[in-house]
DNA sequence: ATTATCTATAGATCTATAGATAATGC
DNA sequence: ATTATCTATAGATCTATAGATAATGC
């Protein structure tokens, strides 16, 4: 058999995923993620026996592919329209972790090594930024999107995202809310 | 004479502005500042005896309070339309230091005395959202703007001029140049 | 034998304090 | 005398390593 991951490991990822996504790299420790998890911060060297790095690596790693795939997938449930596919988007990254753009090239990433930091600020590029613009360009193709610069719009859409969870952990809303107010600003504008 | 703020005092908030905006309170180390100023980290507490917390609460303080300033003159300056005053926020962001409000609330905040957080979080809430909440009502007010979640606009807003920074950062790119490629985006929205 | 934890601790880093030093201003 | 630095260092915190322990699976 294939080697399973393991229900611990994949626990692990889990908090660590969540606490970094919230927090950032250097404002999470080891004993943050241990104590979410119940144990002590020396037991998570059996799962990431390359520490912090390692484990920050990996969870961003796949905390990017997985909103790739959840941004992808919800697009192309979306159907044609570009209001449901920006819908689809929003609802996507309203109900999961957060995604902190900036801190991530200007705070997270410089602190980790030279070796992960490239692969990791083009991999946040192209899980991101790139299926929103595809959403952008194919809308735009068929005469119902504007003409607009679809990398400054897309990085727009996912910071409009990000402090929509800012904002609900602020006022108490709930997210679908937030979505169903933001979309109009981010369809029509702000002008009449 | 009243006191007069001491010049080297002026440097190290400077310093310390910058490098707690870009990466955050606790991805900069004291050590960080003082190298930036060419002196040793214990000389950072001759100004500031109350160590890392006052210091970034008092830079935090400050730049708000001036982005604050910055944002009613931009607006003021801009005259009556509401494209003029958009651009002109977008202008005064882009030139100065960033502002990720998501990560202040989860992340920096949280990390600071609850004496010291709540009054921080009101003041963001007052010196960044409020002045773009004015504009957009104004402009609603005179049927210049469309009828909108003027919180969330003005987070949106916020929130693009952000990644303008992280963009020009990245790319190399002039931030008038990027202002002049978001503003369409804000003001007409993506759909035709 | 493997898996998943634990305790104990070394070593690095960071904040903060104490006291010395040098320059300038009265 | 005041201002602005310095050196030295204590104490806290954080990452990482070594080796022990307990449970489960063959």
């Amino acid at each position: 058999m294939v080697s399973t991951i393991s229900a611990a490991r994949e626990r692990v990822q889990a908090a660590a995923e969540r606490l970094f996504a919230e927090r950032g790299y250097k404002a999470v420790t080891l004993r943050d993620i241990a104590q979410e998890l119940g144990i002590r911060q020396a037991s998570l060297y059996y799962h990431f026996p390359g520490g912090k790095e390692e484990l920050y690596v990996t969870v961003t790693e796949r905390g990017l592919q997985a909103h790739r795939e959840g941004l992808e997938q919800a697009i192309a449930g979306a159907g044609e329209s570009l209001e449901a596919g920006l819908r689809a988007i929003l609802q996507w990254l309203a109900t999961h972790p957060p995604v902190d753009l900036a801190r991530m090239l200007l705070a997270d990433f410089p602190a980790i090594s030279e070796e992960h930091r490239q692969r990791l600020t083009e991999l946040a590029v192209d899980c991101l930024v790139r299926p929103i613009e595809q959403l952008l360009r194919s809308a735009r193709d068929r005469g119902e999107g504007r003409d607009v610069d679809t990398r400054l719009a897309a990085l727009s859409i996912l910071a409009s995202a990000e402090v929509l969870h800012a904002d609900a952990r602020l006022t108490g809303k709930e997210p679908s809310e937030l979505v169903d107010a933001a979309l109009p600003i981010l369809l029509q504008g702000l002008k009449r």
